[in-house]
DNA sequence: CTAATACTTTTTATTTCTGTTAAATATTTC
DNA sequence: GAAATATTTAACAGAAATAAAAAGTATTAG
């Protein structure tokens, strides 16, 4: 499944725990019932924000071999392409935006 | 004044009608008004766009010089650098994670 | 001074987001 | 099979975001 787009990636991660979720994961995947606790609040809240963090591509579920009971949840870094590139983008008009206004004060020196 | 956080840009960056404010402004600066008629909402709920992105630090407002009824919108891309850094954390804590990983695979191999 | 312009702020209604508790589902363990 | 475990879904309440309409504030033009 390709990337949502950067709606749905900045959306997802606007939330403060749905940040910290992201920030727990790249260190390494964690259980459902892991993030709930690190992050304070109910299971139930938990499962929502990976719902929304799944819906947004920046993360993905699979079940534990052993105990197909817990779930793994792991970043799927891919999903932050789009933004990267967008900011990217952003810094490239700015830079040229930048260019414009030295060239502009050249001319107006002479 | 300095960045208010990742929170506040993210937030801010979060709205299509404001991501595409962002989108007009990292060419050139505009007016408020030229900004509610390209997106094709009403004034007041611009000027409320505008302000969120104000207080997030991702646009700054001057009066114009020559009639100071109008107000001119620029972008401050120093506002994401935030941003920035923190997807880069994400990519330097991933490549961590995949050499881990393969140095994994290497030991089980043997 | 009066009218027109360019916006912003206030008010109010509507929707969307988050969180909590309770109930449901799926697995495992005993 | 019954109890325990891990997590999700449902139901509902409160908070926050968005928008349109109306009113307000400056500033400029005539």
């Amino acid at each position: 499944m390709s990337t949502p787009g950067l709606d749905g990636t900045l959306a997802a991660l606007a939330d403060p725990h749905r940040r910290r979720v992201v920030d727990l994961l790249r260190e390494r995947p964690h259980r459902a019932g892991e993030l709930a606790q690190a992050t304070r609040i109910s299971f139930p809240a938990m499962s929502r924000h990976l719902r929304t963090l799944r819906k947004s591509g920046l993360v993905e579920e699979a079940r534990d071999e052993l105990d197909s009971r817990v779930r793994i949840y792991r970043l799927r870094p891919e999903a932050m392409t789009e933004l990267k590139a967008w900011l990217a983008e952003t810094d490239a008009l700015w830079a040229r935006q930048l260019s414009a206004f030295k060239a502009h004060l050249q001319k107006s020196r002479k």
